[in-house]
DNA sequence: GTGAATTTTGCAACCGGTTGCAATAATTCT
DNA sequence: AGAATTATTGCAACCGGTTGCAAAATTCAC
C-alpha cells in the first residue's frame, strides 16, 4: 500500500543507478549519455535514452555540480523593488539567463546593506557568478564579492576609470551634461536637479555632470535637491517642497520614477507641464511612453546593458582572472511632451 | 607563485575536511557543529568554530542537500513581467522566502506555456517546492507540478471548490459582483467589463460575477470586451476601440494596469474621468494610489496572499500528502476619483 | 570507587553524480 | 588474416557533505 503501485510516479526520484540497471549498462555509461561530448556509442546511447524515458529520469543538476564545479546558478541581487523599471530589468535578466541555460537565484536586499550575508549565502549555494543590479549600492559592495572569489558584474554601477570589478552601465556624468544641454537648448534659465538618494553614486554623478555643464553656461541659475529614494513617493514629496520654496522653470529628475512623482506634485499644485514647469527624466522606462504621461527623458539602453552584463558574467566564470572591464553605453534624449520645444537648434 | 600566498583567499573553497584537520576532529564532528540539534560537546563545537572562522569556512548547501533531501530552494514561476503589480509581488515573495531561510529560483515563462520544461528544470535543481504566481495560467499548469511530485501552490489562481492543488487568491466572481454593485450604486446605467485576456481564468470569473450581478438588476445595459493581455498597451488599445463603437458610461477594468491604459485612451480622446466616463480597476497596485492617477479600484490583499502562499508551500514540503486547500481573501472597494460619487447608500 | 546510563565521537557507507585509467571491442591498414 | 589504431566501456575513486551504529568518554547514582 505504501509502496507506490506500478506506473505511478514514485515519491523518490529516479537516479542514475536505476537507469543503468534498466538499460543493463554501467552508471558511467548513463552519465556519459547525458554529458555533452562524452564518448558513448550510438547503440548504448539509444538504450540509455529509452530506459531514461521509460523511467522519467532527469539528471540531478546539483549532484553533478559537486564534481563539475558548475551549478549554472547566477545570483541576481538587487535592492530596487520599488522602481517599475526594475520589472523590465528582471524580465530581461531572467530571460537572458534562461536562454543561456542559467538560473537566476534572486536576492532582495531591500533591508540589508551589508554584503556579508548575501555573499555567504550565495557561496553556500555555489553560484557560478553574481550580478549586482543596482545603482544605489556602492562599488565596494560588488567588490566584496570579488574579494570573496565570486565572479561578479555590477550592472548600473558607477563607471570608474580603473574598475576593480566589471561594471556595465552608462556614463552618468555625461547624462547629467546631456540633461543640462537639453534644458539650455530650450531656453530655460532657472533650472534644477531633482536627484535620487544623495548616497547613490548614480545620483552623485548625474548631479556632477549637470552642474558642470551649467557652470560653463553664463546666465543660468540652478539648484540641486535630492529625494530620499528612487521612488514615486520620494519624488513627489521632494517636488512639493520645491514648489513651496525656490521654484525652477525646469527640472532634471534623476530618474523617471522621480519625474513621475514630481509630475504628480506639479499637477496637484494646479500647475501644468510643460507650460508652467518643464521636466526631464532618465531611464525611459516603459511607463514614460504611456500616452497620458509622455515624459521627456534620457534613454538608458537597458537591453544592451543587461545583455552585456550576462555576457560579462559568463565570461568571468570561464576566466576568473579576466581583467575588470567597464562597459558604458550611450544614452540619448527621447523627445516627448514634458519640456517645451527647443529654441536653439542642436549643436 | 601559483599557489595562493598565506592569508589570501584560495581559489578553491574550504571544505569540511580542511576544518576537521585544522580542528583535529573527525569530519562528522564538523558536520554536526553546523547541524541544528546534533550531538556535539561544547568543547569540540568551540574548537570547530574557531577553525572554521580562521579558514572562512561555510558549508556547501548543495552538497548537504544530497543527503538531507532539502535544498531550501523554492521555484518562483511567473509570466507576469509587464504588470507593475508584480514588482510588488516579487518584492514580497523574495523577502518572505528569505526571512524563512528559503531561496527563490526565479523562472520567467513569458514565452513558454507548456509546463514541461519548467518542471523538468526545477526538478533538476531539486527545488523543495514551487510557487506559481500567475492569474493567467490555467489550473492544469500548477497541477502538472503536483503530478510530477513537486509540492506546489498556485498564487492568484482560480478558486475551485475541490481544488487539486493549493490555491491562494481571491474570489474573482465575488469581485465581479462587487464591481457591478459599485457601478449600480453610483447610478450608472450603461456599463461594461473591460477584461484582461479572455483565456485567463481570473478574467473569466470576474466577467461571470459582473454579469451575474447585472443580470439581476433591471434596466441596466452592459457589454463585455477583452484586452489581449494584462498590460497598459492592451488596455489602451481595447479602450480606444470601445470609444469608437458602443461607449458605456462606466467600465469595470479587469486589472489596474488595464484601467490605466483605458484612462490614457479616454484622456487622449479628450474625454474626462469621471465626468464623461467612470473607471474602476482591480488590484490596488501602488501606482493606483499615486495622486495624479487616483484610481478607484478593488483591493486585492496581496500581502496576505503572498504570506499564505509561502506558508502553504512550506507546509506542503513538510507534509506532501497534505490535503489541497483553497485560501481565499476578501477584497474591498477603494474609493478614489475615477468613479462619480454614490447616489445610493451602501446596502 | 564501581557499574549503569548517557553523551560524544569516529568509522564507514551513502546521497547522485563525474572522470581518469586500464581493459575490451570495433575499425582500419597492410 | 593479423597487427595497429581508435573508440567504447566499466571500475573505482572522488565531489562535499550526512548519518546509523558501535566504541569511547562522561556523567550519574549508590
Amino acid at each position: 500500500m505504501r509502496h507506490s503501485p506500478p506506473g505511478m510516479q514514485d515519491r523518490m526520484a529516479i537516479t542514475l543507478k536505476d537507469v543503468a540497471e534498466r538499460a543493463g549498462v554501467s552508471r558511467s555509461a548513463v552519465s556519459r549519455t547525458f554529458t555533452e561530448g562524452a564518448s558513448v556509442s550510438v547503440k548504448t546511447r539509444a538504450r540509455v535514452e529509452r530506459a531514461a524515458n521509460e523511467l522519467g529520469y532527469s539528471p540531478n543538476a546539483l549532484a553533478s555540480s559537486l564534481t563539475t564545479g558548475r551549478t549554472k546558478l547566477i545570483g541576481l541581487v538587487s535592492n530596487n523593488f520599488h522602481n517599475p523599471l526594475f520589472l523590465e530589468v528582471f524580465d530581461l535578466f531572467t530571460r537572458g539567463l534562461q536562454d543561456r541555460g542559467l538560473r537566476p537565484l534572486l536576492v532582495n536586499l531591500s533591508n540589508e546593506t551589508d554584503p556579508g550575508n548575501s555573499i555567504q549565502m550565495l557561496r553556500q549555494y555555489s553560484v557560478d557568478g553574481v550580478i549586482v543590479a543596482s545603482s544605489t549600492l556602492p562599488p565596494s559592495f560588488a567588490e566584496a564579492f570579488k574579494t570573496a572569489g565570486v565572479p561578479v558584474v555590477h550592472s548600473f554601477g558607477r563607471y570608474a576609470t580603473s574598475p576593480h570589478v566589471h561594471v556595465v552601465g552608462i556614463d552618468n556624468i555625461a547624462c547629467g551634461r546631456m540633461a543640462a544641454e537639453a534644458l539650455i537648448a530650450r531656453g530655460y534659465r532657472r533650472v534644477a536637479f531633482l536627484g535620487g538618494p544623495e548616497s547613490a553614486t548614480s545620483t552623485q554623478d548625474r548631479a556632477l555632470g549637470f552642474i558642470d555643464r551649467l557652470d560653463s553656461e553664463p546666465g543660468i541659475d540652478f539648484s540641486v535637491a535630492y529625494a530620499a529614494a528612487y521612488s514615486f513617493d520620494a519624488g513627489r514629496v521632494q517636488m512639493m517642497k520645491q514648489l513651496m520654496t525656490d521654484r525652477a522653470e525646469a527640472y532634471f529628475c534623476g530618474d523617471d520614477v522621480i519625474a513621475l512623482g514630481a509630475l504628480s506634485a506639479v499637477q496637484s499644485a494646479g500647475l501644468s507641464v510643460p507650460d508652467d514647469i518643464g521636466l526631464i527624466g532618465l531611464n525611459d522606462m516603459e511607463m514614460a511612453g504611456w500616452e497620458n504621461i509622455d515624459l521627456t527623458t534620457i534613454r538608458q539602453p537597458i537591453r544592451e546593458i543587461i545583455e552585456a552584463s550576462i555576457e560579462l558574467v559568463v565570461g568571468t566564470v570561464e576566466r576568473p582572472d579576466r581583467h575588470p572591464e567597464a562597459r558604458i553605453f550611450p544614452c540619448r534624449v527621447i523627445e516627448r511632451a514634458t519640456l517645451r520645444p527647443r529654441t536653439r537648434s542642436p549643436d
